[in-house]
RNA sequence: GGCCCCGUGGUCAAGCGGUUAAGACAUCGCCCUUUCACGGCGGAGACAUGGGUUCGAUUCCCGUCGGGGUCACCA
């Protein structure tokens, strides 16, 4: 605010001579000189064109939705990328708030200037699509928003906070103090050496006890100040609060004269969040669970401001095993913190929303096994049942989780994906997938059946899993045949062309085109059967799986691979030739 | 350091005075008329610790230890 006082003339004629019967000036004292001034004038002096927050009351009325109906919301502030533990945050939000018929908004919390980056707000929106978290209210691009109890970006609000903070002025809840950051850094020093509690509060407060003259002396002098709360607590009374997640927690009141609204005129989080959510019927507070140790400051603030609190949900973050430590998934060490990470990756958005549902709710797991297809909004959410504690981030789970979630897509879903996921990423991959009709028939492959393959677990996997599929590719590379048992040259030869000369036939249904193998097998000398090979130990050199095995290296130069039958059925019998004979000529 | 929260297998977690202490992921073994995957069956593996309270504590209380959070004109 750094403005200069404006209030002499206040100071000789006092607008308001008469004081509210709330005023803790005695009226005598305004009798005997006009040069009194009460805390109303204080109020008029610092912020002369703050509106009465009767204004605001109207302007925003209370929302009129269903008994039980939760009002909540994800409030970042614009400073990188979104975190994980945002992500969990809006997913649980958004999820309490439909399944009451609520609200889920998005507010900006750009209150620190300093902080903000580039591009900050657009980056949370389009990560909350990504993942299909789109709010019901807020902002919706860089300058746009939609709701009623708007602005959503607090730096538009300013007029708004400094309107309460003028009525808290008025109240004697809160004053200015001229403090210099260099005076609030000695006090903090002296009270280290004294070892007594440091912060700003009880005789420690300096400008706490100037009088109401001495205040309007120094801004008229053009001293800079920002505002304080004026602390109703003492240190050594308990207060109780039950929070949603946390349960029953026993809280020393707040003393402390905390900042609310700072030297650029904005306010600082606490003020802010009171003033939003208030306004904006807020009915659960949905947070990190290092908000925890705030809620005696804020319920303080709440009631001193004369509003009811919302409920708080504190929730724990998720952890990252450091060397033994558990950690706070960190911005700047883990690149798993930001969801853009896993959009990278091609961890489907179903995948990463599943695998954070499990970890809130451990019944997730269950319903889930009784509900193997049904869409996850249909899970009711039970926020007083998350854990207490943080839980480590399991990178192996959320890709069991992957796997799962993809083996149950169509192939077509799956072509779609790959290929989304591979015009950002992957322009080889996007080449190989152009045939679309082609490419459809190799997801096909054991797809759709009850017993569908899990071999992909993210988008990044399809290329190496499709590969040999694709002639371009599987001939643009060198390639190793890893024979196993049968790994003769001549005998290889021998197998390949007798196999394609006179057993191979497209039409062939499975169990004809495996017994074939067999007969393959047995015109070779090889046992017929692995049962038979293992009875009789000796007789044979090898068995129809090491025949198999020497067919499904020469075709796509891998040991393992889904369904054979298929891939050949895929493939055709010329391109099945013609690998052979590429593999013979090796 | 003060204040606060937390402590069940490697991980996520049920259980909250009497249980053979669930389940999932990971791991190991077996089975699934050829591999892999899927699936099935089975194995190994846990109540941090010391005191209480109680007929009985993983569950309740206190201490210890361990982990985390917080003590800004940052959120």
């Amino acid at each position: 605010m750094r403005q200069k006082g404006t209030g002499l003339f206040c100071l000789i004629f006092p607008k308001n001579v008469k004081v509210r019967k709330k005023s803790p000036v005695p009226k005598i004292l305004i009798l005997i000189g006009v040069i009194i001034m009460n805390y109303k004038d204080l109020a008029d002096m610092i912020f002369p064109e703050a509106k009465d927050i009767s204004y605001y009351e109207e302007k925003y009325p209370r929302r009129n939705l269903k008994e039980g109906a939760i009002v909540t919301r994800f409030a970042p502030s614009p400073t990188g990328f979104v975190h994980i533990g945002g992500l969990y945050q809006s997913l649980i939000a958004k999820k309490l708030a439909n399944q009451t018929e609520g609200v889920f908004f998005l507010r900006i919390e750009d209150t620190d200037q300093k902080r903000e980056v580039e591009n900050g707000v657009e980056n949370i929106i389009n990560s909350l699509k990504d993942f299909g978290l789109e709010p019901d209210e807020g902002m919706i691009s860089e300058t746009e928003e939609k709701g009623k109890y708007g602005p959503y970006k607090q730096s538009e609000r300013k007029e708004i906070y400094q309107a309460y903070a003028k009525y808290m002025i008025a109240q004697g809840k809160a004053y200015p103090c001229f403090c210099t950051p260099e005076e609030g850094e000695e006090l903090r020093k002296k009270q280290e050496a004294a070892k007594v509690r440091p912060g700003y509060y009880g005789v420690w407060a300096k400008c706490r006890h100037l009088t109401i003259e001495e205040m309007a002396e120094k801004i008229k002098s053009g001293e800079s100040y920002i505002i304080r709360f004026k602390s109703p607590g003492r240190e050594d009374r308990k207060i109780k609060h039950k929070d949603v997640i946390k349960g029953n927690v026993e809280f020393p009141e707040n003393d402390q004269d905390i900042v609310i609204i700072k030297a650029d005129g904005l306010p600082t989080y606490h003020f802010a969040h009171a003033v939003d959510d208030y306004l904006m019927g807020t009915t659960l507070v949905i947070r990190g669970d290092e908000w925890l140790s705030s809620v005696p400051l804020h319920l303080q603030l709440f009631y001193e401001l004369g509003f009811k609190a919302p409920k708080y949900a504190h929730i724990a973050p998720i952890m990252k095993n450091d060397n033994g430590n558990k950690r706070k998934l960190s911005k700047r060490k883990d690149e798993e913190a930001a969801v853009s990470y896993y959009e990278e990756q091609g961890i489907p958005e179903e995948a990463v929303k599943e695998y954070l549902l499990n970890i809130a709710n451990s019944t997730f797991e269950n319903w889930r096994r009784a509900n193997p297809d049904k869409d996850i909004s249909e899970f009711q959410l039970q926020i007083n049942k998350m854990s207490v504690s943080g839980a480590l981030f399991d990178m192996v789970k959320l890709l069991d989780v992957g796997k799962t979630v993809i083996s149950k897509f169509t192939a077509e879903k799956v072509y779609e994906e790959a290929l989304k996921w591979a015009k950002r990423h992957d322009e080889e991959l996007e080449k190989l997938l152009e045939n679309k009709e082609y490419s459809l028939k190799v997801f096909g492959i054991e797809r759709g059946n009850k017993k569908p393959r899990k071999d992909i677990a993210k988008w990044s996997d399809v290329k190496d899993n499709i590969e040999y599929m694709y002639d371009e590719l599987f001939y643009s590379k060198k390639q190793d045949y890893p024979y196993q048992t049968i790994n003769d040259k001549n005998e290889i030869e021998k197998i390949l062309n007798l196999y394609i000369e006179k057993y191979y036939d497209e039409n062939d249904d499975k169990q004809v085109w495996f017994d074939k193998i067999k007969e393959l097998s047995g015109e070779l000398g090889y046992a017929k059967e692995v049962k038979e090979f293992k009875e009789n130990p000796g007789k044979y050199t090898a068995h129809v799986g090491d025949v198999s095995t020497v067919l499904r290296v020469a075709l796509t130069s891998r040991t393992n691979t889904p369904d054979m039958y298929e891939i050949m059925k895929i493939l055709g019998n010329k391109r099945i030739e013609e690998r052979f004979r590429k593999a013979i000529e090796c």
